[in-house]
DNA sequence: ATTTAATTAGTAATCATTACTGATAAGAGG
DNA sequence: CCTCTTATCAGTAATGATTACTAATTAAAT
């Protein structure tokens, strides 16, 4: 895997985020520093980054992923609105021990309805 | 919400089933019984019956959805080959206490490698 | 039976993501 | 430094799962 500006911005665009950005925010945010870098290139350092373990991919109902730095925590999103939001667990979910598979660790994503869509606001 | 033919077809196809079917499986399998049945009838319901808690929605890494009965489980996907299977844990997934969120459920998924992967036999 | 609105079949459109191609550049080995 | 190899790039086209649309049908309430 060879280092290019285009991955280190990639990179740092996800894990010096806040949020959690779609592939189309952090292109977004990339044209800034590199104007004319394309989306594929976007996808591709995205896909390459989660397979190397240096960013993580959150599935999002609608089917358009978002991503995210790798400290270990889960999600919740509102089933109305779908905001997410990080969810800092404060025990360890223990991976299964399992005849099939080697587990190597897991995503945990919460359901709920958040304060804005229970109170209407909307 | 009205009952039809076409959802309860559906909704049979994905609960009988011991496997993890996407839409167009479902599709596949419901034209046996209701020929003409449309693609987006199959998908117009498996939405509902998502939302109306009936069965379902496993989100997979290539975003193509899988549907599933209720019951409360969770699942492992392989790293390699995408294989997944059904994980029953012998403990609860307690359910956090957010300032923001009525909380309601969880997604939980498990990453590993299968053993036909570890053997090299993918 | 009549009515009405939800649901349907069929088809077209959407759009996130991937594939493709010729050009560029990272970095290994002289 | 200076090739040389090949991974990566920009730009664009293609893919394919899912949704939107429309006129026809039908569940089920009155």
């Amino acid at each position: 895997m060879r280092n290019t500006k285009q991955k280190d911005l990639v990179y740092n665009v996800v894990t010096s985020s806040s949020c959690h950005l779609t592939a189309d925010e952090v292109y977004n945010e990339c044209i800034k520093s590199i104007p004319n870098i394309s989306l594929g290139t976007v996808y591709r350092n995205l896909n390459s980054l989660v397979h190397s373990k240096k960013i993580r991919r959150i599935k999002m109902p609608n089917n358009v992923d978002r991503f995210d730095k790798t400290i270990i925590h889960s999600h919740i999103i509102c089933n109305k609105c779908g905001r997410i939001d990080d969810v800092f667990l404060n025990y360890e979910i223990e991976l299964p021990e399992l005849l099939e598979y080697d587990v190597i660790d897991y995503d945990l994503c919460f359901n709920g309805i958040c304060n804005n869509c229970k109170d209407g606001r909307n």
